[in-house]
DNA sequence: CGATTTTATCATATACACATGACAAATAAA
DNA sequence: TTTATTTGTCATGTGTATATGATAAAATCG
């Protein structure tokens, strides 16, 4: 709904493999099967977050994926930013006109959710997500 | 990005016509014109908007759309209800299975954005957006 | 070096949102 | 009652996100 579901893929994949590649890489097929996504679109997704700087990847056996900012530094701004544009403002109505000097009917009440969906998306990491986890793990 | 083209459609042609229908129907024409968005596909989301309740329709001569519900009760999420569905919490990362017993990474951190935006399509009327769009003009 | 393992790339398929155009149905007014 | 005007409906087209499958390229290890 909010995002695309490449984005919502690459989220799950980057958190998967922050939690399981912190000495050696993860590779494509064992992330598909436990985030549930289709194995060969995965891999796609995954080449795009390495070539956005997101991942690193290693070719041949005992190759796979890696994180290639620590997560307390990676954003979910930054892991989406191949496939969506969250960290900015967007009007809400679908007008390139908009803005503070011809704004929609929606300019400023849009704003403050706006501004808080900007910061949710901008300063959440997968360090965030990964400390959520292991507290409801308990 | 946040909302179907759809439905920013609806919600800029339910402005419109809750602004200039106050006595006599408004024709689709005029409409598609002034939101800029294409005539035939918008005669289809109007008719939508009819069947959801939303706006009255008149054929014939003189006929047109007209709002079948008072601005000021008449929300965002109402608007749209017919293409998403706004109202409602959905999992950031589209997981099924995401909720209080079973959550995603993101579910609380997520769940106090959700809500706000949840808020915003529940709250916000149509009457708010024509008061505000008065406000500016100036 | 050769065999195996893994990602990289390409060509194509599918599903759905968005859009177009033709014609039917209803209504009002002359 | 006829004509003009307007929405309603249907059939179809287009573009893009998502998905699949085959093959190439790279790296490790025996």
């Amino acid at each position: 709904m909010w995002i695309s579901g490449t984005s919502q893929y690459a989220i799950r994949a980057v958190v998967y493999v922050a939690t399981n590649g912190a000495d050696t890489p993860v590779r494509v097929g064992p992330i598909a099967a436990v985030i549930d996504v289709p194995r060969n679109y995965l891999s796609k997704t995954l080449h795009l977050l390495a070539r956005s700087g997101v991942l690193r990847s290693v070719r041949g056996p005992r190759g796979g994926f890696q994180l290639a900012i620590p997560p307390a530094r990676l954003t979910l701004a930054r892991v989406t930013e191949a496939f969506d544009d969250v960290g900015q403002r967007h009007c809400l109505l679908g007008r390139t006109q908009c803005g503070d000097r011809f704004a929609c009917p929606a300019h400023a009440r849009w704003g403050k959710v706006s501004d808080s969906l900007q910061t949710f998306f901008r300063k959440t990491t997968i360090a965030d997500l990964m400390s959520d986890v292991r507290a409801a793990a308990r």
